[in-house]
DNA sequence: AACAAATTTATTGTATACAAAGTGGGGGGG
DNA sequence: CCCCCCCACTTTGTATACAATAAATTTGTT
């Protein structure tokens, strides 16, 4: 079984990451012990982490409570992403294994078919695609980069990107998906970073378009 | 007074920097305690953080010791400090205040005079030359941008930076500051990106020429 | 009725006690 | 003599109790 404090962890972060816990939602110790089945201790150790993730924000004496994305300068923390995540791809592209990319392969057709039947905004596939961008960061090797990069791809409105996307949208991300993998394949480091920094700011263009859609004004 | 938990972050961190704990030194809880004169409950809070930052190690059930810099691709994380301070220092251009530029200024001259007293290898310049950069990532107005910053910026090796340089390599990161300051009053994101690109780089030449030089091997 | 001060209440911060897991050393068996 | 297992000890993980701080409410006054 896992240690009490992961397990609050991953309790706290699913509620808010699937929205049961909406931006400005304080979280209270003592409400999550029972929601967690663990005592103050690690749910204290867990909320931290979160803070420290940007899922959540914190005032001293007052606690933390869930972050809001809408404070935030979307257009930074994509700008970030792309030269994160496009450099990561650089450094995979000659350092990558054969058993990694038989993984990226096996989640790309994965993806593939759950969009054949319709279950692209599924946790399932959200699932997918966040284990194909881990794998590649994985293999970039790089342990800082990889603690950079959780700063700046595990926020609720990056997880939840896929769901964003439109058929055509969609249809491009799985293309690049696959385009990632011929030049990991072709061991080109340029080709890699240009194809994941394409992607990041086709992901941008697809959030600001549909935030701009449902709130127009 | 500061929080017992602050206390003993800021406590075990400089003993860390100092290099008073050196690498691979295990952090012993009970030990911390009486070092920082507060109970295991915060200190267990400021070692997490620092492994947050990445100046300490973790395994479960065996608890923190201090990193060892050897163990980390230094050239990926100075890659990585380009990319972040060099889009900070973009960002910070055209959004900096005159009275931060006036505060950059007082800095560079501060360090200046260190300079001139030789007095580059204290404390007193090492943080000088922090808030400088500080200030900067500051200016470019994205929290996401400074919680990132953190990861790339807060290692001792990082800090230690000016201890290192020659007589030409620390003019040179002086005049680097005073073109920076320039860049901003011009409010040139891409002549300040430039800049800072270059600082960085050459931090890293000099810290590799320095390590070279004291284990030639 | 509106404002301000004081008191209560809710919540976080810290300390300590207990439980569990890991580590090393000594004794017994091969 | 060496290896392995078991026991004692060290260290981390968790729970709970207490202290301090901030927020809310009430009460008194104007």
């Amino acid at each position: 079984m896992a240690s009490a404090s992961v397990q609050a962890y991953e309790i706290i972060r699913q509620e808010i990451i699937s929205g049961r816990f909406p931006p400005g939602h304080r979280l209270i110790e003592s409400d999550l012990t029972a929601l967690c089945k663990v005592s103050r201790t690690p749910v204290r150790e867990a909320l931290r982490r979160l803070v420290n993730e940007g899922l959540a924000e914190f005032s001293p004496n007052h606690g933390a409570q869930v972050a809001d994305p809408g404070d935030e300068d979307l257009e930074a923390l994509y700008e970030l992403r792309t030269l994160i995540e496009g450099y990561g791809a650089a450094r995979a592209a000659t350092r990558i294994s054969e058993a990694e990319i038989a993984e990226l392969e096996a989640l790309a057709s994965q993806m593939e078919a759950l969009v054949k039947k319709g279950a692209d905004h599924t946790p399932e596939a959200a699932g997918a695609n966040s284990r194909f961008h881990r794998i590649i960061l994985e293999a970039a090797r790089s342990a800082r980069l990889l603690s950079v990069a959780g700063l700046v791809v595990e926020t609720p409105l990056v997880l939840r990107t896929l769901a964003r996307y439109s058929a055509d949208e969609r249809d491009r991300s799985m293309r690049h998906h696959r385009e990632l993998i011929a030049a990991f394949r072709a061991r080109d480091a340029r080709w890699a970073e240009a194809v994941m920094t394409g992607h990041i700011k086709a992901a941008f263009a697809a959030i600001r378009r549909d935030l701009a859609q449902r709130s127009p004004g």
